[in-house]
DNA sequence: TGCGAGGTCTTGGTCGTACCATTTTGGCGC
DNA sequence: GCGCCAAAATGGTACGACCAAGACCTCGCA
């Protein structure tokens, strides 16, 4: 299956190889890879090298590594979740401004919207309003469990996204949402924002549940004016925001 | 500096280290960590470990490793590229209809435009159109160098994108051309089309030179349907398409 | 004095071996 | 039949040696 390899750096062709047989299929997701010992000798190589680019094929994402009896290298689904944690990465040495951030994800929004109420069924969409619902519910409550709400609030767009019927939108929203843990930011903690926002959350689903684009984008853009209003005050209060800052609070 | 390693998985824990000092920013782009034979008595680790950690910094993109004197592993600022290689991969692995992709490239390249028209510098856009315009001719002459007007027609892609000023839609636009690649699929074999899409981007440079966001977003939506037709006509010839058939000849 | 060829030193890249840690499996004894 | 312990498989670590590439220094020759 494998061949010795010969040229510059042995790792880095041994991982071309083992990618290579991955993409092609010829090694399906949850196959085992031989032990490092048997490919040092498929490949002709030393063993460090093949554990070097097991390594590499590790990090990537392609490979996940058991030890002990019948553990070795096998072959993984890629997840959204590797190209989150690579953009996350990206983002915390290149910190982004809010402004940036918020731009982009009205772009999506507006998209992921109309999209939505073109090809989301009906119980989507009731299930999207009764979430909303219920994120104002919880967000009426004194002292409201913030790390709930976020989380609810996650997992609308996601919903929303997935209801745009094309993955694309529903990745690149994944990647940007898991991107920033969420303790990092809490916004949430204004109240005069938060309840406006719940509030206009409802609204969206709504106006998604009776198929209005034309309102839904309108309290989209109202959900952005929120939360630009209220980043500005933030960072009135605390100087220029340095860290990404880089979730809404209930978007 | 470092800290020598006790705990689970040493290689890891020296992977942590560095990247906290780097994104810390204890150690800044550009600088050199010790050799792997110092780091090796740093850590209290032996030198394979240190080298399985400099390999996953370096497929993180955090690290370039220069062989000979004065060589060693140098902090790396983090590009655009990476995190879109990590996302490249996930494409590749996840290949999705043209359809689906299209419909995504026509959400990105519409709101690109509008913030390229917005924030692009004049020369900026006078290199777009010079760009737009060599596209075009290079496809009028007969035999055209496929691979030329390929590159060609991503890097006016890419620039287009830089041009609106936020990297996120940089880093989605590089990519989806990055998990494509050129050789995959030849719609640019198609003269007819060929001709119709060279002779629109140009149109579409020359409105986005001209300020005009409106006619812009005119000519991307014509690329569209040009597009369409030709994965469509693509289709009827050959069959349904099974390969990611992902991108266009001249968007 | 200037300059080039070769040596030398640093440093990553590879190889080999030995040993440790963990997990599975199977056999042995009760 | 059940449970415990030993053995085998396999990744994880360590150490040592040598190779290869690149930077720098030295020495000899013109």
């Amino acid at each position: 299956m494998f061949l010795p390899v010969t040229l510059g750096r042995a790792s880095e062709e041994i991982v071309l190889q083992v990618e290579a047989a991955i993409l092609d299929g010829r090694l399906a997701p949850g196959e085992r890879l031989p032990s490092e010992r048997d490919m040092q000798v498929q490949f002709g190589a030393g063993r460090g090298v093949i554990r070097e680019a097991i390594k590499t094929l590790q990090q990537k994402g392609l490979l996940a590594v058991r030890k002990g009896a019948k553990g070795g290298a096998f072959v993984r689904s890629l997840e959204v979740a590797n190209v989150s944690e690579s953009l996350a990465l990206f983002l915390k040495q290149h910190p982004v401004s809010p402004e940036t951030l918020i731009e982009f994800r009205e772009t999506m929004d507006r998209a992921i919207t109309v999209l939505a109420i073109a090809r989301g069924s009906k119980a989507d969409k009731e299930a999207l309003l009764a979430g909303a619902r219920r994120l104002e519910s919880l967000l009426r409550e004194s002292g409201p469990d913030l790390a709930a709400t976020d989380e609810l609030d996650r997992s609308l767009n996601l919903r929303l996204a997935r209801m745009a019927a094309n993955p694309l939108f529903e990745w690149v929203m994944s990647a940007l949402q898991m991107g920033f843990s969420s303790h990092d930011y809490a916004l949430y903690a204004d109240p005069v924002f938060r309840e406006k926002a719940a509030a206009n959350w409802s609204d969206t689903a709504q106006a998604i549940a009776a198929n209005e684009p034309a309102r839904a984008l309108s309290f989209i853009g109202h959900h952005y004016v929120l939360l630009r209003q209220c980043v500005e005050s933030r960072s009135e209060r605390s100087g220029p925001v340095e860290a990404p800052f880089l979730n809404e609070p209930s978007d």
